[in-house]
DNA sequence: TTTTTAATACGACAATTTTCGTATTTATTT
DNA sequence: AAATAAATACGAAAATTGTCGTATTAAAAA
């Protein structure tokens, strides 16, 4: 399980979102934030694609893309990692930053609160 | 302000927790996960230094450095780049994989449920 | 059918990050 | 004092990542 790179993880944040998508579809969400050429988008693409982390449809001219890693998977090795290297393991932490930095509506606080209820019965 | 790297931030993590420690100690905690030369480490934080991350204090023949850098404001930001590329925004989705990660203590859970409580009644 | 447009392929360069060898300096031991 | 040990300084190579120019190929338009 190689970590994606930044710009790679930029991608796969599209394509989780699109579920798929031609490299131009991908290169104009890009340029909203970035601003770097098309064949770099291109490139990285088929890298990803060389590497496994995408699938791509070839029938037509214009390739269509699509992730092959899923994004909860990501998620959990990209937390793992920063959890470990900037909260010294203790999630406590990590969720009240995460939770001071973006308020959930009042609903997603509600289904916070039911998961921390059954992590606490659930022993693990 | 510049994300550390990789690297950077495995020092950080060890010098948050120490408080202070000289390139050996922290060569030595580095060399139980990871197998690279006292002077990497060594070089890494020299440029760490240079950058402004790390004070140093060269007093005695072995320098002795400490991080420049806060633990919460580079979590801060580290968080707030990893919800936009990895969870799409989501702080809900963020807290929630992270406690799968990693299940806090029943204290610390208590102390969670305040925090969304008061976060619920101020308005941000 | 010719021209133009839009896509992929590929290689190479640039920038950043990581790694370490070697020299030098300073302290400690014999 | 000489030899040994332990530290820093420095530069350069290696590895990784990001960038793009140019060539080629395929479709669409004229």
């Amino acid at each position: 399980m190689n970590k994606p790179t930044e710009a790679e993880l930029e991608i796969l944040s599209i394509l989780w979102e699109l579920k798929e998508a031609s490299v131009r579809q991908v290169h104009e969400r890009l340029a909203e934030t970035k601003d770097t050429g098309y064949t770099t988008t291109l490139k990285i693409m088929q890298i990803m694609h060389a590497k496994g982390l995408l699938a791509r449809d070839e029938e037509s001219r214009t390739h269509i893309y699509r992730p092959l890693v899923k994004q909860g998977d990501t998620q959990k090795s990209l937390l793992k990692n920063l959890l470990s290297t900037a909260f010294g393991g203790s999630s406590k932490s990590l969720v009240m930053q995460a939770l001071g930095q973006e308020k959930p509506s009042k609903e997603e606080m509600d289904e916070i609160r039911a998961f921390l209820d059954n992590l606490e019965n659930d022993n693990r």
